[in-house]
DNA sequence: TGTAAATGCTCTAGCCACTATAGGGTCAAG
DNA sequence: CTTGACCCTATAGTGGCTAGAGCATTTACA
């Protein structure tokens, strides 16, 4: 095996430019290069990115990915560390999901309340003005 | 009232530069100056920054804010248009929670299947390396 | 073997919604 | 009138990409 850029692209559902990005952050090696210049990837590479693409997608941040990566490079080594990464993660996206169920609370109370009327009579404009009548706190932040 | 920005930033929570940034990107106008440059704010004002922050807070992007704001100054008006950027807020943040909620099972049942030994047995690694293991599909990407 | 399309390269800038820092100026209390 | 807390602008950084310009290389086909 001995793909481009573009072909590991296709096969991992990753753009191109992303592999270019994971290379210059460190998190992926640099990989063989043609006379010309241009990348050439074999199926340790592939699945290593893989392997990013995943984690990624479970929501892990690079820097839990850095270390589950290097991590995976020592496999007589005591998973524990790999263990409490996803559990410190798990507890995160437990966390956004208690928020975000506040969240959908408070915006279905707004819908509900909407009288279709003018919105000098909108229950929506009227609770965005004034913290006092949400019935929770709903720190947020992140985007969607 | 007659409040600098440090008192303004007291009273909604809101830090001083994130201050000086919706004024930058014109959601929120230019306030008055003293003699000597600096900012000062009427109650009207406050009574702005502390809908933007809620909404911020309910996870309205800037951009449906400066829609809500605009609204909020129309107080005849239908108040259609703020409902349906509530409803839509509404259906992304349920995607979420759903989204989210796959996550969470994929990452309990990696912490579940942990043998707590090796990493070469363990469960955590090779699932990363392997999507095919995974039960659902989690396109995440947004943080948390 | 010639050529043209497709793909590759680097470098830079942009996205969102802030946050932080540097290097100054102003204000209010004592 | 000094001191220290506050304020000003301008610029750069955050994370994780994504997009574009302006070239070079590779590959498929004639």
């Amino acid at each position: 095996m001995n793909l481009s850029i573009g072909e590991l692209s296709k096969r991992t559902g990753t753009k191109v430019p992303t592999i270019r990005y994971y290379e210059s952050i460190g998190l992926l090696p640099e990989p063989v290069r043609t006379e010309g210049n241009q990348r050439r990837y074999d199926r340790d590479y592939l699945e290593r990115l893989s392997f990013v693409r995943h984690a990624r997608q479970l929501g892990f941040e690079v820097s839990d990915i850095r270390e589950l990566l290097a991590m995976s490079g020592r496999p007589q080594d005591s998973c524990h560390e790999a263990d409490s990464i996803v559990r410190s993660h798990l507890v995160k996206v437990q966390r956004r999901i208690e928020q975000l169920e506040t969240l959908r609370h408070e915006l279905q109370r707004m819908v509900d309340e909407c009288g279709h009327g003018r919105i000098c009579d909108c229950r929506i404009i009227e609770v965005l003005a004034d913290h006092e009548q949400c019935r929770a706190e709903h720190g947020h932040s992140a985007p969607l």
